[in-house]
DNA sequence: GATGAATGAGTTTTCATTCAT
DNA sequence: GATGAATGAAAACTCATTCAT
């Protein structure tokens, strides 16, 4: 067994969970998830956008629908952790690390368009009872939980009020995602103007309210 | 009543005196879109919950399938409306008027759990490109703007703190819809709860900050 | 057994072929087979035209969209016999009755040019082994056989050469039905100097050939 | 012999080399046409005929219905060209082309009867304003327009007389359908007699006539 | 006579996936 | 690894016809 994030190599050279194909081809996935929607999105159009001749080495190369979508989540999450999660760690106190984590996660809006339109475009699609879902759930987690637990220690230390941790991370998912998605179709809008909102709303809301 | 012989169809494929079957396919495609997600909703799934021996049936009800997921949308903010607009007027101030909003919207799920799904299934499915969407926009905007409106009137009136109001509606209503896809993965949510933590945290949001 | 042309009044006071509704109906058909051809013409569209509030009328008064057709095709060829007979009689020799022919045929183009395209459309989408041709060919060869007679007669006058009368009359048919195809694509075509151009053209071709 | 690994697929849905599937399609296609006329050929019974399992096959050769009707056409103006063309150069006055046009292509319904009746069955079947009308336009326009163009020739060199080239065009060719469809219902005619008749039929109409 | 609802077979097209080469 | 052909299910939509009222 191996440990997450370090594929071993194998004896073709390659990594274990990537090629340069599969790169290739979950790029291409992200672009076109991005710019048609999740529900128009096949493997004919990835197939086109990665310049491949056929839908056929999609179906080489990942086990199905499922596992490219997957992959694609894995992608964005691992780019998104890299940037969000030393600017959070780099944070003082529980009041900075929520502004860092709500800041940094729009500014991902502006270095990664497309990755960030994809992803929202694929949770939001997803039934609950999806096996995928499943799948999903465990990737997205690890940034958030981390954030909900960061949340509980302000709590314990008395920094922020006394709120349900869960509904308000729910709160900060949902209102980062509605600007995800008004950033798809209004090109001009202000991204950081409106996170700098974003953070202040709830730099407010947990705040604890002076007596 | 209208006169006789005249509920002719109109464009908007609507007649006057919306015929029985016409409702009842509308409500079939609702616990539809609620049970399976927009993307896997088909006529052949919808006429079979409706007791419709064919999807030619719902073809000559609607004009298409935008037609009914028009549809669709018109009743569940209708339904919304009827059940909002008042409790949102019977508030005093507009810090009621706010928490008003997101209880109201947060019961709705309780009392009408399929169709405040189907409408997140179907507005998050859609793309912004998408000629739908504009049909949609006009039929949500009513209740949005309006709330929209109040905001500014509240900081205007000195009630609420200055930010901007657009951002802040796009924040409640992620935060709403978060709670919705929520409430449908996890039966056992205490929704009201939920409800009042959203008002809290809202309501923190928008007033003044004491000195 | 009652003579073809004459129906009799019914005891409703309606004639047995006829009623104000089918003729009504098969005005609208006509048109909307002049207008968007026969392969797209549908029951909807007709009474859609005829101002019928659904096609369960149709279904009424004729037996099927054969027998409508067949209906559409027996009022042009009672329209066209009509205007056509008494000008070919009116000739005095075969030559003129071979021009009066083509040029009255051509006429009905301007007279009646949805009736003409409508009825050019039905035939040639027809499959010879289709029931209808038969009821068709019946239809139409009242006018066809008296004028391929004519042109036996005039060759055994002496005043034809000598050539397959039939080949003859299918040319004429095809160079006709040729003019009611362009004049429908073509509005600005003059087509009384193509009918005389027709007629110059089969006035050569059966004229005796000088010596 | 071209450079391997590059017959990739044009706009037109045609690769340079045309795949063995791709013309057992057309041909397939044109068989069902003639037999069963355009009206009911659908890609059920193309598929059928081809020997196929699935219609989806034909929608992955072809783009659609109207890719597959063109290539229809193109085809059987490929070999109309092929036969026709050399056979009026051959001609040495203009009168001669004029009865090789005729009669070589009168011939063609014996050589590949057919392909002559799917054509002119799709050709008729196409509303003016249809498309697909102007692809097919330029595809026969190339033998029509030669044609038309001998004609003025054959008028300046003082051997035809003066008439309009147009509508003569036009009548052979209706002339010249009609002897196609008439052929398709009526196996035992005479096509060879019915050609020289119809030639006979032109060259009268066309030459100088003897004062 | 007339209406509108209902039916079921039919249409073209798209999709993810498999397979031999 | 890579290709392109093949598959079969599913999609939305249209049609002529029937039937109760």
């Amino acid at each position: 067994m191996q440990a997450k994030g370090s594929p071993s190599k194998q004896s073709s050279g390659r990594t274990f969970t990537e090629s340069a194909r599969r790169a290739q081809i979950v790029q291409a996935a992200i672009e076109v998830i991005a710019e048609v929607g999740y529900a128009k999105t096949s493997f004919v159009k990835i197939a086109e956008r990665a310049g491949l001749s056929s839908t056929g080495m999609i179906s080489y190369h990942f086990k199905g629908k499922a596992d490219l979508v997957q992959e694609v989540i894995n992608e964005v999450m691992r780019l998104s952790a890299e940037y969000m999660v030393p600017r959070i760690e780099a944070a003082e106190d529980y009041r900075g690390k929520l502004r860092a984590y709500i800041e940094s996660n729009i500014a991902l809006l502006e270095i990664y368009p497309e990755h960030l339109q994809a992803v929202t475009e694929v949770l939001t699609n997803l039934k609950g009872d999806d096996p995928q879902r499943i799948g999903f759930a465990e990737a997205t987690r690890s940034v958030m939980e981390t954030h909900e637990q960061h949340m509980r220690e302000a709590q314990a230390a008395g920094e922020f009020r006394e709120f349900d941790a869960h509904v308000m991370v729910m709160a900060i998912r949902g209102a980062i995602d509605s600007l995800v998605v008004r950033a798809a179709t209004h090109p001009g809008l202000d991204i950081a103007a409106c996170g700098r909102e974003l953070a202040d709303i709830f730099d407010l809301a947990t705040r604890k309210t002076p007596s």
